[in-house]
This record gives structure tokens, C-alpha cells and sequence, in this order.
DNA sequence: CAGTCTATATCGTGATCCGATATACCGTCA
DNA sequence: TGACGGTATATCGGATCACGATATAGACTG
């Protein structure tokens, strides 16, 4: 039924609203990274495995890793030293903040949204 | 402090978490003009209007009339008789429901990543 | 030793977001 | 009435991003 969608912001304010499409255009992977390095270190293949259990999502390999680079550049998250192979990732301060702001933000749209969607039994 | 990030999935179980990444890649502009529309039927501008006043964020021109065309495809938005030069949606009966589980499952996440930030006060 | 799972990485393609640009109607205020 | 700003839709080009395929390789099991 549904096959398609995208959902990502701007962040104009500077309330928790602010941060929705803080991360890369519109969060996506990055969201689901975050929160999961917000559980612990991981590293990237155990990464995937987290979300696949927490969000029922399977992050291709492409997304996992170029997302990865990608908010280590945006500091926030860092590589640890690889022990075997692994190579694992922390969240940073600034990771957590960012986090913490997207996931507030998100969360009060979708009540929003849910809201009307109870309210609203009867198409305007 | 925060300006990049990404958040989608993929929807393998058939619960709500399924729903995340449900319309187009990651959801993001998509899941804000459902959700907008779940308040009753507008047209794009006022659309646009809506959405940053909900969720702060400010959809760019392309962003907005493409997203539309791809709900209307995929028959999540239909458009009713225009009256003036405006071009009102309305949420269908399928558009609901999958916006339903889909932030059903956005909040599911985003819950679960708000338990792990406040649980990990001291970083692992 | 074959097969599977773990583990990371890169490339090409396609999807999608965005800002700029264009057009045009409308109301208002000087 | 004419300039201005707000409303309203549409399209194009560039950049970003997600994805699957592909490659490599170590570890474990049977």
C-alpha cells in the first residue's frame, strides 16, 4: 500500500522544532545510526543489525557506510580505535545533542499528526 | 551544531514498524504534507504555510509540487475540482492509513532513541 | 573444503531535495 | 495607476543522498 514517502525539514527556530532535517536533507539512516550508537558503541555491521531489530529497517551497505563518513565529518560521532577488523563508532556530545533535538522534534509532528488524524474521522 | 542528517528504512515485518521509510526514500517533506493534510484539505501554498508553522520547516517550491505529483501517483493525495488558480489535495483513505503507521513507527523510534539517550548518561 | 556469517568498502544508478527562475493574479497604499 | 508585496503554481539544473551490486576477506561450522 505504501510504497513510497520522504520526510525531512529545514530548522529555522530554535526550539526542539528547529532540528528536524538537521541531519544531511531530510534524516534518515542518520536518525536510526544515531539512535542506535546512543545505546552503546558499535561498530558498523553490528550497527546494522540494531536497527534491523529496533526499527525493522536493513540499512544497505552504501547507506551505512557513507552516512558513517558522513557524521564523523559533521563530528557527530567518532571512530574509536578498531580493535579486530571492526571499526567502531561513538556518539560525540554534540551527536547526542543533535540527536536529542531531531528525535524531540520529530516526536511532536507526529503527535501532531496523529492528533489529526484521530480528530479528523470526517474528510474536510 | 546540527546540519546534517538522515533518517529512513526499509519495511520488511508487516507491524508499524514496517511503515518507517514507507513512502519514497527516507520520508521527509512527504510525511509533513500528510500530516498536514490529516487537518483537513489545502492547496500547495497553504500547505507549505501549515507545515512551517507546525513543524518550522520551510519546503522549497520543487520540493513541495514534486512531492505532490509522487503522493498523487502513488494514491495517498487526490486532487480535488480546483476553484481559483489553487489546486486543493485531499488525504485518501490509503494516504491515512499509511501515514498512520508510518508515524506510528517514527515515534516508536524516536521513543526508543530518547529511552537510550537518557539511559546512557555515561557513554559506553 | 564448501558454505555461511561477519565485516568493511566502493561504484554507478536512480531518487529526491533544493534554490533559482518564471509567470500571474490579487490587494493595498501612495 | 502604478509600484509593491503576498498569494499561487510550475519547471529546470545542480547537488545530495540511498540503494543494490560487487569486491574482498577473516572466522566458524560441518
Amino acid at each position: 500500500m505504501l510504497e513510497q514517502m520522504a520526510g525531512r525539514s529545514k530548522a529555522p527556530e530554535s526550539t526542539a522544532a528547529a532540528a528536524l532535517g538537521s541531519f544531511g536533507r531530510y534524516a534518515g539512516p542518520a536518525t536510526l545510526i544515531l539512535s542506535s550508537l546512543a545505546g552503546g558503541s558499535k561498530h558498523g555491521y553490528a550497527l546494522t543489525k540494531d536497527v534491523e531489530s529496533m526499527a525493522g529497517v536493513r540499512l544497505a551497505p552504501g547507506t551505512l557506510y557513507e552516512a558513517l563518513a558522513r557524521l564523523e565529518g559533521q563530528g557527530l560521532i567518532e571512530a574509536l580505535a578498531s580493535e579486530d577488523r571492526r571499526r567502531p563508532y561513538r556518539l560525540t556530545a554534540a551527536g547526542a545533542a543533535a540527536l536529542r533535538a531531531h528525535l524531540d522534534a520529530q516526536r511532536q509532528v507526529a503527535d501532531e499528526g496523529l492528533r489529526r488524524l484521530d480528530a479528523g474521522l470526517a474528510p474536510t
